[in-house]
DNA sequence: GCCGTTTTCGGCCCGACTGTTTTCAGTCG
């Protein structure tokens, strides 16, 4: 189950959206139609993405106003809530054997298939179905061939290597480094990456290039045999496609100036949001395809993205907002949030040095932070507690106050502000005393031990403690590793907000954390968002620009995010709850 | 199974590619 994308939304809403999937695997495979097909797995995916918990709206009788939830499914929703059960979900379970269906993530093997293959063959699970290519017997079922058993075998293989989604971080260096050898090829006009990783999704799986070009099978072939490339997968006139080291795919498509905008909207995805603008289209008498709009046979648009969105009667969808999460509609009201942007940064707000567990000086870190346009950085190195990370002691954390205010002495136009991540202890008490805190200008209470000792309880302490400034990485959750905190995340938004307590997003690419549907969910709960990079290293200062991602994706303005703040400002909210909205500054 | 300024019934996004076929089904993105 790739739960990777949104972290973790409130329990029942995750099993219900999980069910739901389920049975519209089941239901596939079953021969049942698209269209209820598609139902359930629309309705699994808006009840991924809620926002509220849906056992509120259940309470409530509200299940039905949730988008592709209808008489139906909330009386199925209704019943589990109530029961702890679904009479529905049950039957169609055990109506397939065990295993069968989880068959249908392979590559190549869809559902016609596989019912094919456990009709015909009895196949059941993943043994038998590598017997029955290995034997021959599956190529020689009807419709079948040896390719296509070859093709399905290969499926199996990549799911066994664990070939999955890898860290936005890691796949932007990666499509970075490939633009900047492919930009240098003649011809080569517009050249952007589409998909998640345009949408700054968290995780990516293989990655699309498209590069404008009248010489599509010459940069084609130049990209097949860049030295990166491990194995070709496919090398035509307009597509090329090849794995690199650490078996990440990589496509290229070489697309028409005229159809540049239409094919990098339709390949930048999501699906969800295609599937929205299309069907808008079709009402207007419209219809989209990765070659252009067109107005019956006529193409009214395509060279650039623009010229779509404006054809459907709205403004540019910025790429991070395209899950269908509400944006067409803001878009077609004229609400679209402002979002914010790199360039809004005015600092990084949870750095380390080499005082804790970072590797360079503070100077470096400041100069570096120079470097990058910034006008102020928080040090904020470990407390006593995390011992393993070379946390400060009282003497130290002073000591290292004084070197701060000498740095500072010199500075002109930039300013090293004073702070810790400071350890919130099992019994939910702080690692320094109040009398060390209040000193500091920026306060970031963590978690770093005991993720499973009354987790809610200790960060709605930290929270309700006037001199902490920000909560940090507050569900603890490292991408593809570890599972966050046993938090409810709920109750700490409610103290973040009485109490006015900022919470992070700590942009350091194994975490992000807040994800993009918390930050979500905390903007409108009036929770004001800190980006921190959380950089152990000068370059990992560069990270900010993931953390802009999930702020991005989170719908933030410039007007939530305290990065965008001056110093001044930074320093007058050391006082909890008088500048609280966000409208002031 | 959902949904409605073209519909309470009849729609529900669109096209490419592959491998199997001899006109098309299945799968993918």
């Amino acid at each position: 189950m790739d739960n990777a994308d949104s972290g973790e939304q409130p329990a029942k809403n995750r099993v219900i959206a999980d069910m739901f999937n389920r049975m519209a695997d089941i239901l596939e495979f079953q021969g049942e139609g698209p269209f209820k097909v598609n139902a359930y797995r629309k309705a699994a995916r808006v009840i991924k993405d809620l926002q509220e918990n849906i056992e509120s709206l259940g309470q409530a009788n509200q299940l039905k106003s949730i988008p592709g939830v209808g008489a139906g499914l909330a009386k199925k929703i209704d019943e589990f809530l109530r029961t702890e059960r679904m009479s529905k979900y049950e039957e169609i379970v055990q109506s397939v054997p065990t295993g069968l269906i989880d068959l249908l993530g392979i590559h190549n093997l869809g559902p016609k298939t596989l019912a094919l293959a456990h009709e015909r063959l009895g196949i059941q699970d993943l043994n038998g179905l590598k017997r029955a290519i290995d034997d021959g017997r599956l190529a020689n079922l009807p419709g079948m061939g040896e390719k296509k058993a070859e093709n399905i075998l290969k499926g199996i293989e990549l799911r066994e290597k664990g070939a999955g989604r890898i860290p936005l971080g890691q796949a932007l260096a990666l499509v970075e480094d490939m633009i900047h050898r492919l930009r240098k090829l003649p011809s080569v006009g517009r050249i952007y990456p589409a998909g998640s990783i345009r949408r700054m999704q968290e995780t990516v799986g293989d990655i699309d290039i498209l590069i404008e070009t009248e010489e599509g099978e010459t940069i084609v072939k130049a990209f097949t045999s860049l030295p990166q490339v491990t194995r070709v997968l496919s090398s035509g006139k307009t597509k090329g496609s090849v794995l690199v080291e650490g078996d990440i795919q990589i496509d290229v498509r070489a697309i028409d100036r005229d159809s540049y905008g239409s094919a990098l909207q339709y390949f930048t995805g999501s699906q969800a949001h295609n599937i929205r603008l299309r069907g808008i289209a079709k009402q207007k008498g419209m219809k989209i395809s990765e070659y252009g709009i067109f107005r019956r046979e006529e193409k009214i648009g395509g060279g650039t993205e623009e010229e779509i969105y404006e054809a459907l009667g709205m403004p540019w969808i910025p790429p991070e907002l395209r899950e269908d999460r509400g944006e067409v509609e803001a878009a077609l009201e004229g609400n679209l949030p402002e979002l914010v942007d790199l360039v809004d940064i005015n600092g990084d707000l949870h750095v380390h040095t080499r005082w804790s567990d970072g590797e360079a000086t503070i100077d470096e870190m400041a100069q570096k932070a120079i470097t990058l346009g910034y006008s102020f950085i928080a040090i904020c190195d470990h407390s006593r507690s995390a011992a393993y990370a070379g946390g400060l002691t009282h003497e130290r954390l002073e000591e290292q106050l004084d070197e701060i205010h000498a740095l500072n002495e010199g500075m002109e136009n930039f300013r090293i502000l004073t702070g810790s991540e400071v350890d919130i202890r099992s019994d939910g008490s702080l690692d320094f005393p109040d009398e060390l805190l209040s000193r500091l200008d920026i306060v970031i209470a963590a978690i770093h031990s005991g993720f499973k000792q009354n987790v809610t309880q200790r960060l709605i302490a930290a929270a309700q403690n006037p001199l902490v400034t920000i909560i940090a990485h507050p569900t603890g959750r490292l991408i593809n590793q570890r599972e966050g905190y046993d938090v409810d995340l709920e109750r700490v938004m409610q103290a973040c907000s009485d109490t006015g307590t900022a919470m992070e997003i700590n942009a350091c690419g194994e975490r992000l954390d807040l994800n993009d549907i918390h930050t979500r969910h905390a903007k409108e709960a009036g929770i004001r968002l800190a980006i921190g990079t959380d950089a152990h290293h000068s370059e990992d200062l560069a990270s900010m620009r993931l953390g802009i991602g999930v702020a991005r994706r989170g719908w933030l303005e410039k007007k939530h995010v305290m990065n965008c703040r001056t110093t001044e400002e930074l320093l007058k909210m050391k006082t909890k709850g008088t500048d609280f909205k966000y409208g002031d500054s």
